[in-house]
DNA sequence: CTGAAAGCGCTAACAG
DNA sequence: CTGTTAGCGCTTTCAG
């Protein structure tokens, strides 16, 4: 089996040109006799040569390649993102390295350094961590990045793109005090993840906003996995005055609930709107209210946003915020104690 | 702001030592005064220097990296695939390029050449396109590839890893014959690609060992859209004798095929088999009894598979098949004409 | 229109 | 233990 590949020189050789012509050839350079250009393509065929863009890029210095980062792949709202910002690549001839970080700090780091070393032209990084200083060296030495879905930690300005997780949260817990409810439990997301708690925040802001108290009882933020999450809920009912409604804090945790709460052969029907859109939320029994998001459009406007830092862009570091747009489908609109 | 970064020859400058001694620094290579290796390292830390995978990998041969081609990472069969893809690639300190062919087989072969450009040691293909004789250079150039979910063109012979869909398809008819049907229907994806015509393959086969006929008129093939799928179960249930049960070729169909007949108002149930399982299957009413693949199972045994090769492993191609699972969770033991 | 020489940043192979 | 030399495959620069 053959190991090497043949090099421009091969090719040269075998076309009895200079090494130049071939690299003006192949990269379709204008001023090529086209009969020379003839058998150089035609020795290129015959070795079955193709251009080492690793070579290529050393000597040039722009990689045309991008490195993203998010939690995981395989949660569709970041394989919804990846989709978008793999569609922007491409539409500019970049390709792109793709890495999960499991929501590892550690692993985040490393992987951006990965893709630093090989010189990417630039991040979308959806960060797990909370310090960013690791990536002053490489912001200095030129390389762009885009922070989505949550902002970089203290100290380092980037560009940004979020949803609107607050005025969502508070979009959502409106709509249920506006059904009657005066107990929303809410169950978020671990508060150690920023948009756990933007949504928080928001879900007080509208309890605040109906003069409604603030219970701390009615409040469980914590992983989304279900032991914890049956755990939380079996709590919440067992309230002296238990909640009539529900805000779950992302659409892994909404899906957990909904299992949990299934076989939980609950009392009274709790009201449930669930933070963030998912696929057949519209078929359950009741469909599922949820605020949603749009991952694909964060993805794009990351990446876009992005492209136009590499096609040159100053100015200081920009922050877009996305809206969130509220879709009642039933469990929302549930009136308390039915 | 730097444009340039600073290289092995500024860290020796700077720290006053020859070129080599750095490469050994920033490899851990034995052999070095501490005291040296410490100038080095302040050198380093200095000057904020990382060294340039790219020229590294042009002196050595090897990319560290490898290519994934799937139809779309946002389909949650895929990106389940490409999670275990990476996990497997980052135990062997690898990167992964991933590209979504959107089952074009141009694309795919243009993404299958631009990481070969890059020289990537291998590729893990969920092919699109039907003739791969486009990469019969590259692989006789030494770069490794695997074929996942679904073969290769014929011509080229090279490892793949498939799932068993013909005898899944067998087991979901023989599960709904079981239960008393004899008119059971198939919605299957587009006859063009792979899977959809082994399915159709079990579907016969169960028919046949029940010595049932096989009737056309119940078999529609094409995309998993919501027209189309709501069109065809339009015609079927409009039969004179129309069916009483249904096998769906994937998880997309399926959750399309349930979304239509939500709003039929179909005259009797249906019992559905689906292939493929889907997140909260086993929340609808009824809960729907699958054909489980294992597309995390797929990827991680693609991605063993090829760094089995990259370690140097000879001998002919592998052709792995992985079974199948039938989840019964209601939709499928629902009688006929109930 | 074509080519020779230099060098991108690094590692391998040899000296000292 | 440290350094020198060559060269990976390509593009850039400058001469013919």
């Amino acid at each position: 089996m053959a190991v090497t590949r043949p090099t421009m020189n091969d090719v040269a050789a075998s076309a009895g040109v200079a090494l130049k012509t071939v690299s003006r050839v192949v990269n379709n350079e204008p001023g090529v006799n086209s009969a020379t250009a003839e058998r150089v393509r035609q020795a290129i065929e015959r070795l079955g040569y193709r251009r080492n863009d690793g070579a290529r890029v050393l000597r040039r210095g722009r990689t045309a390649s991008i490195g993203l980062i998010i939690e995981d792949v395989a949660d569709p709202f970041y394989s919804g993102l990846s989709r978008a910002v793999e569609d922007v690549a491409r539409r500019n001839d970049t390709l792109v390295f793709t890495g999960s970080s499991a929501e590892d700090p550690e692993r985040e780091r490393e992987l951006v350094l990965a893709f630093c070393a090989r010189r990417v032209d630039g991040l979308v990084i959806v960060p797990a961590g909370s310090d960013h200083t690791y990536l002053v060296p490489e912001l200095a030495a030129g390389i762009r990045a885009v922070f989505a879905d949550r902002p970089p930690g203290a100290g380092l300005d980037a560009d940004t793109v979020l949803c609107d997780n607050t005025g969502g949260a508070r979009s959502g817990v409106e709509h249920l005090i506006a059904h009657g409810h005066r107990r929303v439990a809410f169950l978020g997301d671990s508060p150690g993840i920023f948009t756990a708690g933007e949504r928080l925040a928001g879900y007080r802001q509208a309890l605040q906003a109906a003069s409604l108290p603030y219970d701390e009882s009615l409040v469980a933020m914590g992983t989304p996995g279900h032991a914890r999450v049956a755990a939380a809920l079996t709590r919440l009912l067992a309230l002296p005055d238990p909640p009539t409604a529900l805000l779950t804090g992302n659409g892994r945790t909404t899906m957990t609930a909904l299992r949990a709460i299934n076989s939980m052969a609950a009392p009274s029907p709790l009201a449930i709107v669930g933070f963030d859109d998912f696929e057949l939320a519209d078929l359950l029994t009741p469909a599922v209210t949820v605020i949603a998001q749009d991952p694909v459009r964060l993805g794009r406007t990351a990446a876009e946003l992005l492209f136009h830092r590499l096609s040159g862009a100053g100015g200081p570091a920009e922050r877009v915020q996305l809206p969130t747009r509220l879709i009642p489908r039933g469990s929302g609109e549930l009136p308390p104690g039915s």
